[in-house]
DNA sequence: CAGTGGTCTAGACCACGGG
DNA sequence: CCGTGGTCTAGACCACTGG
């Protein structure tokens, strides 16, 4: 008697993965069904959906009706990317967190940032600048405009004590938001805190974040000269 | 008689997503079990399962076996970012591809790169130069090393018929790699390539692509100045 | 129209890990 | 120990879409 291990959709995953790599199933061929693939490797179809299914989402599959299953002709792989606190990112890089709140006050905001938030030009925002730092070097200038339609609590809310960006994301739930990365050169105020030259590139990073109802902030960060980010694939 | 729609995963998701937000299950706190669930919803636990793992992947729960299900404290989110070719990124901002090779040759590379590759410091890669347009303006700059052990047929290929990226990915499948962003002066050949000031802050990616048995390629990519890169939450 | 993927179900066993 | 999530199964129906 044959002791078999019972087949996982991880299994059939790394069987298909192989197979692709190995070009048995060349770019772009048609693959067999579920239904076929799951007789010849003795599970159920439900199991060898679920493998290819995570084979598509990574961008090696492209899966219709009807039409079956296809080889990706040019694999676009997806990569997960894991937007953290800016604490956890100072910590997981081996330094201590901290911060500091530089400024604070209620303003009308730059047209551009009431544009994005969707709010009236003419109306005040929170506006919250503050300093993170990396054992007390400066790892990032944000500057911040906070609307608080959209965020209950937020004129309270002691910024010194919890950072603008820990307390947003404890206090106002959001659902969408855009991230737009850049390298530039740091505005005179970011420079200034950072301690940096004005003429070293820096990125930068503008988020706009909206909740289910109203939009809730805009951030431009500016990470210190040198700063650079990892994916993994 | 009641004409229920039947109960899908995106339902049950779209349920639970409800009650994070409006805090009937606040941060934190253990939510009920997927056994409970099904019931509640009327569904079999399996679809309350999906719906569950995938706020879980999406960074707003916190499941564990025995302890059970937990909304996340800080909703880490996690963006999905598709890695497409240059070309296709081109194409997406409305403009046309093109691209020319600057240089090719056989060369001993850096030191930096032959330790990414994990190649002999001493033994030459192939070394090719690329400059990528859109609509005949300069995009970005590549400047790549591959490793003939690597990839099969490299010494061969025509890389100005087909744009390097894209013969690699059409025949060396990889199976992980890394990125790296950073903002910097571009290199002198980069500027150069790029048609701009030295002093202009470019976007600069370093990849290393590794396939199942040996390394594959380091790039490094500099977009041209104004580059930005936008991912949508 | 018919074949393929997408999903639901009810039941089952297992692995992990908190108490 | 034992409750919870993780997964497999067999069968079923549905949705989409190519021919």
């Amino acid at each position: 008697m044959s002791t078999q291990a019972r087949i996982g959709w991880e299994d059939v995953r790394a069987e298909a993965l192989r197979r692709i790599r190995a070009r048995e199933w060349p770019a772009g061929a048609l693959i067999p069904s579920e239904e076929a693939l799951a007789q010849e490797l003795g599970c159920a179809r439900t199991t060898v959906n679920r493998a290819l299914r995570s084979l598509a989402e990574s961008g090696l599959l492209d899966r219709r009706r009807r039409a079956g299953t296809r080889v990706a002709e040019l694999p676009v792989r997806a990569a997960k990317l894991n937007i953290p606190l800016i604490a956890e990112e100072i910590r997981a890089r081996g330094a201590a967190p901290s911060h500091r709140c530089l400024a604070r006050s209620e303003e009308t905001p730059p047209p551009a940032v009431a544009a994005a938030l969707g709010t009236d030009a003419a109306r005040p925002l929170l506006h919250v600048e503050t300093l993170y730092l990396a054992d007390a070097r400066p790892f990032a200038h944000e500057l911040r405009w906070i609307n608080p339609a959209g965020v209950k609590g937020a004129a309270a809310a002691d910024f010194a004590q919890t950072a603008a960006n820990e307390w947003l994301l404890r206090h106002a739930p959001f659902s969408h938001g855009t991230l737009d990365y850049c390298a530039r050169l740091p505005a005179p105020e970011a420079a200034a805190a950072l301690d940096c030259d004005t003429a070293q590139p820096t990125l930068v990073l503008d988020r706009t974040t909206h909740g289910a109802e109203a939009s809730i902030t805009w951030v431009r960060l500016t990470y210190a000269p040198g700063y650079h980010f990892t994916i993994t694939l």
